[in-house]
DNA sequence: TTGTATGCGTTATCAG
DNA sequence: CTGATAACGCATACAA
């Protein structure tokens, strides 16, 4: 079974590649090929199992129809349903994606990118890690098309798609205040960033605005050593002096990492302290009562960015959008 | 900023394109180009940020030195981590990765295979949809080296990387039994696949042999409607006259999806009753005590699966190799 | 209505 | 030691 190019179909039906091409293209509009030989050149196809050479196709028309979506990991949840939604909506554009994992270090980041742009992605979707600022800036200059999601440089000229981090934070912790949990503890990943500073600033603000604010109520935790460093964090915050009432997580790991802590330890979820979550893990869905927590929407983030995507593939310029879509808080 | 290839390059230099070619890709062995001219060459290359053109390489090599990864649901922590580690090794070995959905629908599996085809993926593993034989046959016959994952079909001559299936739920049933669960009941999907036939016949065959099996003790969801099935076959089983002592969950899926409408109705894991997972999900670390359940080896699949695949693809010839990897009972 | 020629960026072959 | 040339599969301007 050897490979069928336009040339097989057109020694075999004894006409040139170009009319094969024009035919199979459908660009044969004003009556550019007979309807015969047209009908010929489709049957001959099927009937050959032909399948079009999109390296050939790429190299030839200078875009490749793919987008490159570059994720901190594709095993979480999170990422797992943007990527499929990216793929669904890409899919119905005529793109195909290529993900990639940075594993939340720079230099895979680096690594991949490199990789992305020599198979001529058309353009990138990226959650960037921490310190990629000068990485993206490299991107923006070579102009290749670029959308950042779920985390994003304000400083930086690019377009990114975000929640509106500080605002639904600050919404979490009033209600959380207002149903009368005084003293409450954030807790982070040890990273500045962007989108987590946000986080924990509409955190910190809304204590402040209560007058409940002190300094250790924030506290951090490391992406690579999460279980361990969460149980040394909890173990601080239940042994103080003042009695913690609520805990706010400030991403989806963190939130399982914490509660399953929590329980190792014997306390109970809402009766001995309240939680709030981000994401709508398993997690929550397990207790026999509703655990609140912020949804963040993730279809739209998926689909705004590949809008914004495809926008500046196709109008060839990159323009710096900054969307902050609202997260919900589910309580 | 401009495309830079290797013409420009060349051009900039005052040599030829090929010259460029052959110190860039370290075949200047024996002495064929000067070091002087090499040294040159490598540093304008850096110096212009030269990124090599995947799509003319692969075009002219006859080879892309990516594979295509099929699977259901990129959103589900299995697949997710499958393509995580399947990535992860690609990488080392050269190969790039383009991940594809068929949301258990075969229509859309065939639409992938299409895609992947047509960009010149040098293999694929796929994670085939129910009643997907007659296309992966349809592959093995055009040759394309394939390996399945997860999923296999026994009377195909196709490569395949499963896990132990009959004889870990044999053993997981009969260690239900041992700890004096006589009435328990298997929940799977309602589907026809070799795999979860496997899953079945290994929970009917132990409930047979200590000769407590009764045919209403299997139970089927579908994949569509998980929930509203589940709720109604938890509620099915709790109505029973012979109270159901525990429930065996054929898959991670199902296996949340069973915990959380147990816990739905007051059902207290492992006090009312045992269960049994399929994977180590998140709800089961968060009980207090151990839930036992079955641990696929899901690295090792990544890395055998591409084993055989790379075998394939290097020495160019289509073996049918049918691995099952021992899966582990966690309790 | 159809064919020919050209070039996309690369590598391999063969000359020089 | 290096350069010219052809070819990979395709799309397009131009010629017929």
């Amino acid at each position: 079974m050897k490979k069928v190019s336009l040339k097989v179909i057109a020694r075999e039906l004894g006409v040139s590649a170009a009319t094969v091409s024009l035919v199979l293209n459908g660009k044969n509009k004003n009556g550019r090929v007979s309807e015969e030989m047209s009908k010929k050149i489709i049957d001959k196809a099927a009937e050959l199992n032909y399948i079009p050479n999109s390296l050939a196709k790429g190299l030839k028309m200078g875009h490749s129809k793919s987008i490159g979506l570059i994720v901190a990991d594709i095993s979480n949840v999170f990422f797992g349903t943007l990527a499929l939604h990216i793929q669904n909506y890409a899919e119905s554009e005529g793109y195909t994606v290529i993900i990639g994992n940075t594993n939340e270090k720079l230099a895979q980041m680096e690594k991949i990118i490199f990789f992305l742009n020599s198979r001529q992605v058309d353009g990138l979707i990226i959650t960037p890690a921490e310190g990629s600022d000068e990485l993206i800036q490299s991107i923006l200059e070579i102009k290749k098309p670029l959308v950042l999601v779920d985390r994003g440089f304000p400083d930086l000229d690019v377009s990114s798609v975000l929640i509106n981090n500080y605002e639904i934070c600050f919404r979490a912790t009033k209600q959380l205040i207002d149903q009368g949990y005084k003293n409450s503890a954030f807790i982070g990943y040890k990273q500045n960033q962007f989108h987590t500073n946000e986080r924990k600033r509409g955190f910190v603000e809304a204590m402040k605005e209560a007058a409940l604010f002190t300094p250790d109520q924030v506290k951090e935790v490391s992406y690579q050593s999460l279980e361990e460093d969460m149980d040394e964090v909890i173990s601080q915050l239940l042994k103080c002096a003042q009695k913690v009432e609520a805990i706010f997580f400030a991403t989806n790991t963190i939130s399982m990492a914490g509660v399953k802590s929590l329980l190792k330890r014997g306390v109970l979820i809402q009766k001995d302290i309240q939680v709030m979550c981000f994401d709508e893990t398993d997690a929550i869905n397990l207790f026999p009562f509703r655990v609140p927590f912020i949804k963040q929407p993730i279809e739209e983030m998926a689909r705004k960015a590949l809008e914004l995507l495809i926008e500046q593939i196709e109008k060839k310029e990159v323009k710096n959008h900054k969307l902050f879509l609202e997260a919900e808080l589910i309580s």
